[in-house]
DNA sequence: TCAATTTACTTCAAGCTTGAAATGTTCATG
DNA sequence: CATGAACATTTCAAGCTTGAAGTAAATTGA
């Protein structure tokens, strides 16, 4: 009898664990795909291009590229792009970072904070309604236990 | 007095489900990421190749093109794609519908099937890695949170 | 019956995303 | 100081994704 005993506990724990993450997944993908529909058809905007303001707006300093790549957990050549685009219309710009030739800081301009605190007015409104059936228990008890998860996470493995 | 009066509990829960929003962007984000790595990393493989074949493997009548769009929730035209290249891998194949000429149900060939098997039983393993700080426990009050927020999200507003 | 509508799917252009390679800069250290 | 490693960013090709428009087939209902 050398043979390793098999563990039909650890085995349906790892079945857990996955529909665990098959049901995140879905979970994302239901409210992200409703506000992408939502922000195109209301106001002709993408996702993308809202997630990179979203930070540039809490950031009245600017951020570095990289660290916008870091909050949004996207590659640094994405943001390059989207900071491109967003530069070429006039809602954001590049500033030198005195003492790092290498790095540059972004911010939004004026009209950039104007035509984001539009969309974030609206985008706030839908994720209300979006997630409206949630009473207050309910969000604060799934904060907590997506808090919990993400630190196990981000936990290096 | 004619002002209507302001509702900062009103306020203070919508700011709470957009933070719940973002949590759950976020989690959601640090699996599929690290997920997408390793498909790369190990198997030479991309995410939605992998997604397609999970939901065939799962159908052994093989799906229409429309069910995997919606299992998935991604475009018709994306499936149509990703299909194209499965099949002209020889990893998948569309059958006729009889009765609907405008119809075809994909499914994978044999060698679909086996180089799915290898994939899912690596996928399944990593899910296991990256959720293992989670016991029993948290899984199963994770799962129930996440039903009862789709439940809502899928609820015709 | 047959025109209008709906359905299933494909095609396409525009834009997003990634990972790898390249560029130029700064840092560490012998 | 030199020089190799680390860093911040950009460039690029390949592939993904969407939404809109197009095709063809099935269904509806006057």
């Amino acid at each position: 009898m050398t043979d390793i005993a098999p563990q039909p506990a650890e085995s349906a724990l790892s079945k857990d664990r996955l529909r665990l993450w098959l049901k995140l997944l879905k979970a994302s993908r239901l409210v992200e795909d409703e506000v992408r529909r939502r922000l195109r058809a209301e106001c002709d905007w993408t996702l993308p291009r809202f997630d990179v303001m979203s930070v540039l707006a809490r950031a009245p300093d600017g951020l570095r590229m990289g660290d916008i790549s870091k909050r949004l957990r996207v590659s640094a050549g994405n943001v390059t792009g989207i900071v491109d685009k967003l530069t070429d219309e006039g809602l954001a710009l590049r500033v030198a970072v005195p003492g790092d030739r290498r790095a540059s800081r972004v911010r939004l301009t004026a009209r950039g904070r104007e035509v984001f605190a539009e969309h974030a007015a609206l985008h706030e409104a839908w994720i209300d309604e979006i997630l409206g059936g949630l009473d207050e228990g309910a969000v604060a008890r799934m904060i907590q236990r997506l808090d919990h998860l993400s630190k196990h996470l981000e936990a290096p493995r």
